[in-house]
DNA sequence: ATGATAAATTTAGCCTGCTAAATATCGGGA
DNA sequence: TCCCGATATTTAGCAGGCTAAATTTATCAT
């Protein structure tokens, strides 16, 4: 194999994930909005669903984003009425961020959408190929942390 | 293998991928600012590398996004000095977009961030991966479109 | 104890994206 | 010819994401 062709898959694999996340981002953004959330907000979500009332800076961490990010998702679901914010007692600078129980409450259905996503994204990819592709994904993660 | 084993894997591949263009368009974007652009607007100048003068409903077929977007990425290239709208001659609702020298010119200077992108994004994988790799993504784009 | 430095959050102001609705123009049929 | 539907773009307003800079509170060394 040539460097033109290695470099040919390497453009064809950078443009393909831009456009199957944007792709992605799209769709589900789409259906996330029939439960009145809009894209990101379930990855917020999600992380409160694994335990609640942690700080923002740690919602940064776990959303790998900026604090102003955090600071205006959290605003935006507070005022959706799926979460709460509650000054920390020992230290008040932080703020602690809590589940409503509206909050709590789509956990399913989010999961029912990211399940229905999956379908869609790796329907007719053999089992084997799926593993491979894990690997893969895995790699690249790495690559850019 | 299981049911669960498969549900697990294909979570994985779906929070990966979704960590990875995260991660990818922070990455990249930051280094695009150097050239004083944003994430997406290099896709957008792409397509008028391969030839401009096209209307800005071109420009949402290849960038896959809704008319306002592109209204208001061109707006804002527009004022930095990268491209240049001209009413079509026949169809006075159309506008055709132009490449200025300034929007030509940052051509080479992406295409390198784009390589340096890639470079990083697949360091390591060998050959043989990177083809089935390219493969497996064709493929959830067309599950996508 | 005080004063400087560090950490958590917010504010202001951009950008890409979206939807819903308005505007302008084109084209075809009665 | 005139009107009506289709097409291209824009406007308004919202959301996630960013940076730079301000604010509040803690902590640590003097």
């Amino acid at each position: 194999m040539t460097d033109t062709d290695t470099d040919a898959v390497d453009c064809e694999i950078r443009q393909s994930l831009d456009r199957v996340s944007s792709q992605m981002r799209r769709n589900y953004g789409e259906s996330l909005r029939e439960l009145n959330l809009y894209a990101g907000q379930d990855n917020l979500l999600y992380r409160l669903w694994l335990g609640d009332g942690i700080t923002q800076m740690q919602l940064c961490e776990h959303l790998k984003c900026e604090p102003p990010t955090v600071t205006n998702m959290v605003k935006t679901l507070e005022q959706n009425g799926f979460i709460y914010r509650k000054k920390d007692g020992a230290d008040a600078r932080v703020m602690r961020i809590f589940l409503t129980d509206e909050g709590r409450a789509l956990q399913q259905p989010v999961e029912d959408k990211w399940r229905e996503l999956r379908e869609k994204l790796l329907h007719g990819i053999p089992e084997a190929d799926r593993l491979v592709l894990r690997t893969l994904m895995r790699h690249m993660e790495n690559n850019l942390a």
